[in-house]
RNA sequence: GGGCGGUUAGCUCAGCUGGUUAGAGCACCUGCUUUACACGCAGGGGGUCGCCGGUUCGAAUCCGGCACCGCCCACCA
């Protein structure tokens, strides 16, 4: 079958089959591929790799969605563009996934052992590793799945372990007891950024401690188990209240052990009891204080989270259980004083949900003040740009108070640290295992997010001075998520000033975060999760990222599914436009800017305003506002004016006017397909393969630009006029029950050039007939006062009575309104002249037209 | 506890540096088998722009306060 054939018959869009077929073209000629010899500016971005557990949700789909719109617009644009692809080992969800497997197996990691669950984990990798990068292409993602990463490939994994002993060769990385967040069911310690907070209802329990010499002192705790141990007790310096207290000897309950009472300037006077139990073991700032004092650090819970020997009957209970003895212990011995209902915020596991347990423990840290420096340099100086803008605060404020991370996790999956140990308990930091015998490595392994942190340039082969990392890196934008501000881009921004010697982006766009159409978070658990695949299913991959990009702008959003059917409708309406053109046109017919008429004219001139605008959305990361453009100009400008503006002369007799017609038709669709490809590429691209004298795909093609398209503002003044003409038209019309396609003769009174001169668009468009007589039927004013069509036949008027009757009052309320604004002296007196003359014109415009709609009424009366 | 964002038509959202009759899509009503599209065409109804003050000739837009909703950060036990 010829192609036109074949258009005849494809009356509607159909997206999955044009999908599938369109993709492989792309793959075929290599259209994802990069490469660093190729010519062009360098534009990059990386993808966040996502967890090699995840599948693709509707975060997923709109990250990819914009950034698939930046690479396609950049690659069109003539930059020599990456998008590099891969995915995170995601140390604790993969572990975690792997062992619910082993679960239903009924077994257990430690049932294998480390070596051989790690190799599990390897083969789970392999074999369902890549499903949500499988899963991006259904989205049209033009990435290059060529170079696709994994952050513990063998090349991956070295540069990790580089950078984590350079970190410790300047001095950043250090190895400390220290309190830690430590999540028990995951039996790891966790950083600060992976403790989620959230309001709980505890009990504050205020106990009181025998004072040596006579007396008592009333602390305040809501985790009584932990007063197994307390090293002292102390209070603020100011505080009157125990003045006299402090330097003696407290007992504390249940144990019975001799505190002292000390003072400290972190203590609250106004919280509790202004009398503060320190339990360096357990808590953070009871941690610090004890260090500054000197004081032992003592441990009622281990990290099996379970109670140890300091009350040697109760070792070994759970801490929960801990906590219900140790609240009937202290009612016996009378300590307990007061329980008072408190809300406060806890830290809980990211991952797993546990309540966390601040437990001490040798890790490993990263002291990062010195990283940091740098880093809010480049953003406070606008190197890199956040956008929206406010972001950027969200980083500001963290980094310039940051603390020492945590790097170490005690988990299976993951970068072992490059850190051996001697028999003596010694070690030395390096990458190669030591000369001699007795080596072990640590078993300990690092944060995920610090092989994430090396994405941008460990993907490019860093520290190997690749022709990938010379061409790419530094890199352009990087898109994602506001919840990975700090865990990720931060660290990335640190890493590579350190490390790779640049910045991995210079602007970060932030896309939104998706709710449920509910307001709820839109997750698998709750039941509110949308999948986008299904979405792709039911109405295209277009459909769906128009959808997604148009619903998305500075802030969070419901999912509407109204905007993906909007896109939905968008593709088709697109693909019948460029239907009535391809099949109307003569052979020989190719796009060119003819603008042999008004309406041609004004469609290029429009086309010109709508390239200039769509661009400038790119440029400005407004992605939002460019589908609304695209909609308006495609839909109601191109469509709804422009095609049946020059339908007649599409199927009439008039070569020369059918040829400027076609030609500048063409023209408009070949400029829009490139337009929109950025946001819905497969069916700009299945239609750019209709169009004559095409070259190559759509995808490799130019991004438009306004070069040799004639702007002209009296053709889109002329058709602005026809159109408001039409508009009044159809809706006298509508008001006389006339059928929508009756026939009407009218006259002109006031300016009527421009009407005159488009007489024949004017009767094509509103099945009117210009005839010179006088001025007498029902009026339809025009724009600007300056003309008005009167229409004449018998016995209109009268049906249209009452709406002549209420467009006059429309008419006659705009001119009191503005009246009165001009009668405002200080109005006249102190807005810009240009304002009030804008005023008294439009009190002139309804004036005039309400003149002539009351003489129409008047006329009614006496006839 | 600190900070940020939101509150505009029945629903989901646009409305930039204050100035035409506050817009769109969906939904709703009316009329159209017009040879690109019924995933269509035309017309219409619907909003005192969360509440209270202030600045201004003029406020959805700027400022202050309040009320809800959402998010981020946070070592007051």
């Amino acid at each position: 079958m010829d192609r036109h054939a074949e258009l005849e018959e494809r009356t509607r869009y159909e997206a999955a089959e044009v999908e599938s077929r369109v993709f492989a073209a792309w793959r075929d000629n290599n259209v994802f591929t990069a490469d660093p010899s190729a010519p062009g500016e360098p534009y990059c971005i990386a993808l966040p790799p996502p967890n090699v557990t995840g599948s693709l949700h509707m975060g997923h789909a709109l990250n990819g969605a914009v950034q698939d719109l930046l690479i396609r617009w950049r690659r069109m644009q003539g930059r020599n563009v990456l998008w590099q692809t891969g995915t995170d080992h995601a140390g604790i969800a993969t572990q975690m996934v792997v062992e619910r497997e082993l679960a239903k197996e009924g077994k257990t990691r430690h049932d294998l052992g480390r070596e051989a669950f790690v190799e599990r984990v390897w083969k789970w990798k392999q074999s369902t590793g890549s499903t949500i990068i499988e899963q991006y292409k259904r989205l049209g993602a033009s990435m290059d799945y060529s170079r696709e990463r994994f952050t513990m490939d063998d090349q991956y994994a070295l540069a990790v372990q580089d950078v984590f002993v350079e970190l410790h060769r300047r001095g950043y990385i250090y190895r400390d007891n220290y309190l830690v967040n430590w999540s028990v069911p995951l039996a790891t310690a966790i950083s600060d950024l992976e403790v989620e907070h959230k309001d709980v209802d505890d009990v504050l329990y205020e106990v009181a401690y025998a004072v040596e010499g006579g007396g008592e002192i009333i602390i305040a705790t809501v985790r009584p188990v932990t007063i197994l141990a307390d090293v002292a007790i102390a209070v603020h310096p100011n505080d009157p209240r125990y003045a006299s207290l402090v330097g003696k000897q407290a007992i504390v309950p249940i144990v019975g052990r001799r505190v002292p009472i000390i003072t400290d300037e972190r203590v609250e006077i106004d919280f509790g009891t202004g009398a503060l139990k320190i339990t360096p073991g357990h808590d953070p700032l009871d941690f610090e204080i004890g260090k500054d004092h000197g004081l032992e650090t003592l441990s009622a819970i281990g990290l099996d989270g379970k109670l140890g020997e300091l009350v040697p009957e109760w070792a070994g209970l759970s801490a929960d259980e801990g906590h219900l003895r140790a609240v009937e212990r202290l009612q016996e011995e009378g300590a307990l004083r007061q329980e008072i209902p408190y809300r406060h915020s806890v830290g809980f596991c990211q991952r797993s949900g546990a309540r966390i347990e601040p437990l001490v423990s040798l890790q490993w840290f990263c002291r990062m003040d010195e990283l940091a420096k740098p880093a809010i340099d480049v953003v406070k100086s606008r190197e890199v740009r956040f956008h929206p803008e406010r972001m950027e605060k969200i980083y500001l404020d963290w980094m310039e108070q940051i603390r020492p991370w945590c790097v170490s996790r005690q988990l299976w999956w993951g970068h072992r640290l490059p850190v051996w140990f001697a028999p003596d308990g010694s070690f030395v930091v390096q990458v190669e295992q030591p000369e001699g015998e007795g080596w072990e490595q640590s078993t300990d392994v690092l944060d995920t997010w610090f092989s994430s942190a090396l994405w941008p340039y460990a993907t490019l082969g860093w520290p190997e001075a690749t022709p990938e990392l010379a061409k790419w890196y530094p890199g352009n934008v990087l898109v994602t998520g506001r919840d990975i501000i700090n865990l990720w881009v931060a660290r990335m921004i640190m890493t590579g000033i350190a490390f790779a010697d640049g910045l991995p982006f210079t602007d970060v766009y932030i896309n939104s975060t998706i709710q449920a159409a509910d307001g709820r978070r839109m997750s698998k658990s709750l039941g509110t999760g949308v999948d986008p695949l299904d979405l792709i299913d039911q109405y295209g991959a277009d459909a769906t990222r128009y959808g997604l990009i148009k619903m998305c702008s500075t802030q969070d959003v419901r999912f509407a599914e109204g905007m993906i059917d909007e896109g939905r409708g968008l593709a088709n309406k697109l693909w019948n436009a460029s239907r009535l053109v391809l099949l109307n046109s003569d052979p020989d017919a190719a796009p060119a800017p003819n603008g042999l008429e008004s309406a041609d004219r004004w469609i290029l001139d429009r086309l010109a305003a709508t390239i200039e605008s769509v661009t400038t959305d790119y440029e400005d990361f407004q992605f939002s506002a460019a589908t609304k453009t695209l909609y308006s100009f495609i839909w109601n400008e191109f469509c709804d004016w422009y095609l049946e503006a020059i339908k007649a002369r599409l199927y009439g007799d008039d070569a020369g006017s059918k040829r400027a017609a076609s030609e500048t038709a063409l023209f408009v669709i070949e400029r829009t397909l490139g337009l929109l490809h950025p946001i819905c590429p497969f069916v700009t691209e299945e239609l750019w393969s209709f169009l004559p004298n095409r070259t190559g795909l759509l995808a490799l093609s130019d991004f438009p630009t306004t070069a040799g398209i004639p702007r002209d503002a009296e053709a889109a003044r002329t058709v602005g006029a026809i159109i408001e003409a039409v508009t009044g038209l159809r809706r006298l019309r509508q008001d006389a029950e006339l059928s929508p396609r009756a026939p009407l003769v009218a006259t002109i009174s006031g300016d009527a050039t421009a009407l005159r001169a488009e007489a024949a668009l004017l009767a094509a468009l509103g099945t009117v007939e210009l005839v010179d007589a006088a001025a007498t039927g029902p009026a339809v004013p025009l724009p600007a006062g300056s003309a008005t069509l009167h229409i004449q036949g018998d016995g209109l008027a009268g049906k249209l009575r009452g709406r002549l009757a209420k467009r006059r009052d429309e008419a006659l309320a705009e001119v009191k309104k503005t009246e009165g604004k001009l009668a405002n002296a200080k109005f006249v007196d102190r807005a810009p002249p240009e304002i009030v003359a804008e005023e008294r014109d439009r009190a002139a415009r309804f004036a005039r037209d309400a003149a002539e709609l009351e003489a129409q009424l008047a006329a009614l009366d006496a006839g």
